[in-house]
DNA sequence: TTTATGTGCAATTATTTGGTTGCGCAATAG
DNA sequence: CTATTGCGCAACCAAATAATTGCACATAAA
């Protein structure tokens, strides 16, 4: 529990995307967020640390209560990644269709 | 090294998403892709073996080399993740208009 | 004020991770 | 046939992770 943190390592956690999807709905407490799993308070308490510390959610404390809420705009460093993968799958597929064309000038 | 066999987890570590977005160029052997980084054939080869178990990528025999390709459609798993938190985050939204519509309303 | 509640933090532990080294084996090259 | 090359696999290790337990400390309720 030191080093890394980012939002791949923290998304690579099932409890972790499932707290995620829970806050879509809205701001909540860590303990109305345990009730939702088996886990521990402290344990949920971990994984909210961890997806705070990377950004993915935001404190706001009101009197003694903390309420987590999302940071959707981080989401995006995902969508990022994947964008950029398709990006790159599409242009092998551009080579692809070079070569096929290559292939349909040379049979001619 | 054992259990875990998912996209997500897959997908956390940075060696490993390397690994991927070299791919889209196209299949490899295992040398080959050990040659783009630090660690060694057998540390990629750990990689490769996670990335195959998760079903990102395939692996086909040619003679004594093995190259490894990309099953980009397992990676669309990640992408349905996002959309149904895209989707949850939108209904939130969509809860928040009827309120500051209630509001409007009220207004008047 | 006293008690109860909501929460973070530290210490401990078991498990998982990512990496190294060394081996064996099959396919190819000489 | 012999040497080399390309790989996987097993054993081992340090570090990181996830979870528990036990506190401490505020804030709010009695």
């Amino acid at each position: 529990m030191e080093v890394r943190r980012d939002v791949f390592q923290a998304i690579a956690d099932p409890t972790r995307r499932a707290i995620i999807l829970l806050l879509t709905v809205g701001a909540l407490t860590p303990n109305a967020i345990a009730e939702h799993f088996d886990s521990s308070r402290q344990a949920v308490s971990k994984h909210l640390q961890i997806l705070t510390e990377c950004e993915i959610l935001k404190q706001e404390q009101q009197g003694r209560e903390i309420h987590y809420h999302l940071n959707a705009a981080k989401m995006q460093d995902i969508e990022k990644w994947l964008e950029q993968f398709k990006q790159l799958l599409a242009k092998r597929f551009d080579q692809l269709d070079v070569v096929l064309e290559q292939l349909k000038t040379k049979r001619k």
